[in-house]
This record gives structure tokens, C-alpha cells and sequence, in this order.
DNA sequence: ATGCCGCTAGAGTAGCGA
């Protein structure tokens, strides 16, 4: 089973890239990032003429995940469990779950974790309301449910733009993102506290080394200089990871016409 | 130091987010 996961930046911007890909890659499930998309604006019928059902979690102009599988899918469910620190509820489209019901079931989290940029720092600790304590509370939440599933010992992954670069070989200038919220010591910290709960980054555990991205700003010409960050991660479950077959990122295509700023990862599970 | 892109509002550019 092959499972796939693309940050596309609007679904409407990426109309013909996406299908594209989709044809050539065939993955049997796909989780989106960034549709920008209400639910009822999203163009199904792309998706379904191709066999894949179609699950949406949107919201106008940002955000917005969604999940695409040629499997049957059961217990669909929309949005991070949990408030925001004040105890509101997140009003922010980022999150998405469901049972893929192949030979061997496999709950599929699709995730946007929060950017956090700008940091703003106020006493010493993230400042209260602002983005970056936004993220990781949000990462504080997303640990909680990692825990809840991992408790149930059925096989599942989390995919997505994790706004995260784990280590300084996941960039390829580390020291311009030092102080970013996505490489920041807070940042890393959170991200490995999920990871240390048993998860298996299925990418590194086929590939190891520097050079390899998937996600190249539009500016500066980052893409021709290969001025790249990984932030697009799959973790697994140990139940999962036992099933992990291949881990790839579809590089090649960040260089065609009207890209999306990231590429699609994907793992191939033996289920 | 810097080069972009997608979205919305609402009419040309401007602001936001990333």
C-alpha cells in the first residue's frame, strides 16, 4: 500500500500538477496540505474520476488538509482534539484521520502543523496568543493524540508538513534557520518528544545524510541553488514501521511547470 | 542584499500568510 503525502499550496493553483502527478505516481492514499479551500469549493470530481474517495477538512484562504484513498475508508474524523490555551476552540483546519481498510487496516493521520513564524519571545518564553506559542501548543496537542492512538497498538501514521527541520542535515543552510520557529531548539525539542514516544521517521529509516528536501522557497532561487529544507515527514507506529517497505520523496517535481513549494513524500507499506 | 506564490477583497493594487 502505497501512502502519500503533498503540501500542494491551493488546490485551485494546483489543478493540473496534482492530477498529474497522481497518474504517474498511483498512490492508493494520498493526504493534502494547504488546500485553501472550503469543502464545498473543493473539486471532487478531479479525484473521483481517478477512483480515489475524497475526505475534506477546509476552511476559506488557508489551511485546510484532506484525504484521498482508492481504499474504503472507515471512522473519518476533522480536527486536533484539544482548546487553545485560553480554552477556545481551534478554529484553524489542520488535521484529518481516518481507517484505510486494506488487507491490513492502517489509521492515517494527515496534519499542517503550525508554522509559528514570527517567534516572539516575552520573558523568556513564548509570548502568550502569539504564533509560536500557537505551534507548540498545537505540538503539545498533536503528542496527546500520538499517545491515545499509540495506546489502541494498531498500526497507524501521522503525514504532513510538519513545519519541522529535525537537524541541521535536513537544511541546506542550517545557519539561516537557527532562529526560525522551524528549527528553533523549542521547535526541535517538541518534535522530538513526539518522535521519542516510539515513532519511526520513515524516511530516515531508509535514507541517511544531508541533501535531501521537500521544500524550496519560490524566492530567491531557491530551487536552482537546491537551497531546500525537509519539514514533510511520515512517522509510524512501531506496529507500522514493522510494515515499512520503501520511503521516497518525489524530488523531480519541485522543476516542472507551476510547482507547488514542497513535493510529495511517500512510504510503501506491506498492508 | 535579493529574485515568489496563492489567497481574498473588490476593482489596482494591497495585505496576509508562509
Amino acid at each position: 500500500m502505497k501512502i502519500a503525502s503533498f503540501n500542494i499550496n491551493g488546490i485551485k493553483a494546483r489543478a493540473q500538477a496534482l492530477p498529474q502527478w497522481l497518474d504517474e505516481a498511483e498512490p492508493d492514499v494520498v493526504v493534502l496540505q494547504e488546500i485553501k479551500s472550503i469543502d464545498e469549493n473543493f473539486p471532487r470530481e478531479i479525484f473521483e474520476e481517478r477512483g480515489y474517495t475524497v475526505e475534506t477538512h477546509g476552511q476559506k484562504s488557508f489551511n485546510g488538509v484532506a484525504i484521498l484513498s482508492k481504499l474504503p475508508l472507515e471512522d473519518v474524523t476533522r480536527g486536533l482534539p484539544g482548546d487553545l490555551p485560553d480554552g477556545a476552540p481551534d478554529a484553524q483546519a489542520r488535521w484529518i484521520e481516518a481507517t484505510v481498510m486494506g488487507d491490513t487496516p492502517i489509521r492515517v493521520c494527515g496534519l499542517y502543523l503550525p508554522n509559528g513564524n514570527p517567534v516572539e519571545i516575552e520573558n523568556g518564553a513564548p509570548k502568550e496568543g502569539g504564533k509560536y506559542a500557537y505551534k507548540l501548543s498545537w505540538m503539545k496537542r498533536m503528542k496527546a493524540r500520538a499517545e491515545a492512538l499509540l495506546a489502541l497498538e494498531e498500526p497507524f501514521l501521522m503525514a504532513g508538513d510538519y513545519n519541522i527541520i529535525p537537524q541541521d542535515e535536513d537544511a541546506k543552510r542550517p545557519e539561516a534557520w537557527q532562529d526560525d520557529a522551524l528549527a528553533r531548539p523549542e521547535s526541535r525539542a517538541a518534535y522530538r518528544e513526539i518522535l521519542n514516544l516510539g515513532f519511526t521517521d520513515a524516511f530516515r529509516a531508509r535514507t541517511l545524510g544531508p541533501g535531501h528536501y521537500s521544500f524550496w522557497d519560490y524566492q530567491a532561487g531557491a530551487w536552482n541553488r537546491d537551497d531546500g529544507i525537509r519539514i514533510d515527514h511520515i512517522l509510524l507506529s512501531p506496529a507500522c514501521a514493522d510494515l515499512l517497505r520503501d520511503c521516497q520523496i518525489d524530488k523531480e517535481i519541485r522543476g516542472r511547470e507551476k510547482p507547488s513549494d514542497h513535493v510529495p513524500i511517500w512510504v510503501d507499506l506491506d498492508a
